[in-house]
DNA sequence: AATTAGCACTCGTTAAAAGTGAGTGCTAAC
DNA sequence: GTTAGCACTCACTTTTAACGAGTGCTAATT
């Protein structure tokens, strides 16, 4: 085990490094206040603990940075909770003053707010469809067998989809439709709409002999689609990455880029997290190459206990993880607070 | 005016400085096949060439390069608008094979699309709200509350806001309402949209005796909102600005980035182009600081006569015009043919 | 008169050399 | 166990030199 000297030590060492980005030597840690041993002495230290492996240097004649396993200890043990300032937390409850009753709008908001609190670029990865559940469905006939089918679920998410249909579905037919599966259906689950939805299009067919075949063939593809659809990911202070002196050049901002603007990449990126409330993997424990470089901050979000979604703040491997943490739970209080005045019980 | 030998000159170097990112020398240009002259005679064309403007040299000892004034002169009479290859135009044709029946994906796909033609970065600015009209509109009541209402334009495009009533709207108030909107309101453009729904919701309200206020109240808020909200911006390659070695350092990458990212400035920026179908602007010609180093080439598209928003495409000033010209002509006609498509008289 | 060969000159680029200084590890004294 | 002292390392900066692509000018050539 470390002693509280060692304790010390790496704490500075990693404060510092994080403030500075700069390695830090023995010489300027000696010159804190907290520190009461000679600069020789740090040096022992710094040495034993660059044999634990916690930290390391750049090359032989430079100050000492942490390494990934040191970031990992500093966060595991050594970050002391610093509890908001109370003009902060003032200004968190303001932020949502005025609610905004659409969830797409309320994550994208949110993405942008929790950027600019922290400095770090965000991602929000929106609702997952499959855990809702359908509140509501309507058919909105148009001209020329065009249908807009628009489908709200609990979370009072909206949501439409067009369809072109071969020959024109008439208000009625549409009205009778909707009213019965409006019965049947809410509450369905939105991984098993689309077998549902199908199913009971066929039993009303069957019942009222009505000619819905071509509508069901047309939901089937767009519903198909839907499947397919991954929950949007909504991004903040991209350019926040700019400001990093770890990201000056070109070749390490590129990867890090790049993958940003990919959604699949994320989202494969981001879902896998279910356990923890609040999960942080450092340099390669991301598991992704292009995110070698760089820690990121997870939460999850829930309304009445259904996972929803993800927050996420990603910066250099050298970020503040306290600002960091701190500015995460306490805006996805707020943000879960907004997502229940909008769902649909 | 310039000599033909001064033209084949002047062509040549930008030809092959769009090329190679390199400046051109003349030793270089006296081994191009074209060229039959010695390398002391097109030393002292250039001499006139930069002494026109057309041309300048980094440094003392360097070759030449374009000057702004040089990229417009090539772009005004030195393009030959080489028409697509075959093989080009087969693809192009294929790639609406599949119609996309919503326009939001329509317009996300073709900003794809022309980035992966151009290996520039696209943007698309989305249909401007006031020139469409209304086709339909449509209230759903859900619980506590909660009205939907969609919105679908003549051009097809299918939109929905979500109002927050203080009392419950019915079913059957909702449905008598709406057919009276629908009814006196089809063919309005969007920019009178509000002020006329207000009045009518009075009307009918004054006829019919029934309680509509809040709806009112509601619906005018949501509206308002949306007179201000600007027609969304799709970007596609985003990370081809990184290919480009003039934007390998970061100081000139950023601020490109910073705009793009900035749909505000970008709206301003791209909007005002109601006159030529096709718009080059370069470097400095862009009005906009972080546009400096960049040429953009726009483009209008249009359904029917009615303008609706701007294709364009990002790149350096030493984009490949010829190419970027044509991609975006080709695109711009396979694009409207879609949307078309989706539009509803 | 137009073109071209020749040549001195410029200047960015690259490479090598030398100097600087922050920081280290080790040893010996406290 | 702690610390002062010192030789050593090595990135970084500056200096110097060599290189070479390209130029502008002049004089010879067509």
């Amino acid at each position: 085990m470390l002693t509280d000297r060692q304790l010390l030590i790496l704490r500075a060492i990693v404060d510092d490094y994080i403030k500075t980005a700069q390695p830090v030597g023995s010489r300027t840690l000696s010159k804190r206040s907290d520190v009461t041993f000679s600069s020789a002495t740090i040096r022992n230290e710094m040495a034993d603990l660059e044999e634990m492996g916690l930290i390391e240097k750049p090359h032989t004649s430079a100050g000492r940075i942490p390494s990934e396993l040191g970031y990992r200890f500093y966060v595991d043990h050594l970050i002391r909770p610093e509890s908001i300032s109370p003009q902060e937390a003032k200004a968190l409850k303001s932020l949502f003053a005025h609610s905004v009753n659409e969830n797409d709008r309320l994550i994208r908001h949110t993405a942008d707010l929790l950027s600019e609190l922290t400095h770090y670029t965000t991602l929000v990865l929106g609702p997952k469809e499959e855990g809702q559940r359908l509140h509501h469905l309507e058919l909105i006939p148009l001209a020329e067998g065009r249908v807009v089918i628009v489908l709200v679920t609990e979370t009072g998410h909206v949501e439409h989809k067009t369809l072109q249909l071969a020959e024109a579905l008439s208000r009625e037919a549409a009205s009778r439709l909707m009213e019965r599966l409006n019965q049947t259906l809410r509450g369905t689950p939105l991984s098993q709409l689309r077998v549902r939805l199908l199913e009971e299009i066929r039993r009303f067919r069957s019942e009222h002999s009505e000619q819905t075949t071509l509508l069901s063939k047309a939901l089937d593809i767009v519903l198909m689609d839907q499947d397919n659809e991954r929950p949007l990911i909504y991004l903040g202070g991209k350019a926040n990455m700019f400001d990093q002196p770890e990201f000056q050049d070109v070749a390490k901002l590129r990867p890090v880029l790049e993958l940003i603007e990919q959604q699949e990449a994320l989202f494969d990126f981001l879902s896998p997290n279910l356990d923890n409330q609040i999960l942080i993997t450092i340099g390669s424990e991301n598991n992704v190459d292009a995110l070698k470089d760089c820690s990121v901050i997870r939460a999850h979000y829930s309304v009445d206990g259904i996972s929803l979604g993800t927050l996420a703040l990603i910066g250099p491997k050298r970020m503040d993880y306290n600002r960091g943490i701190n500015s995460i739970i306490h805006l996805l209080q707020a943000f879960q607070t907004e997502l229940r005045k909008n769902s649909l019980d």
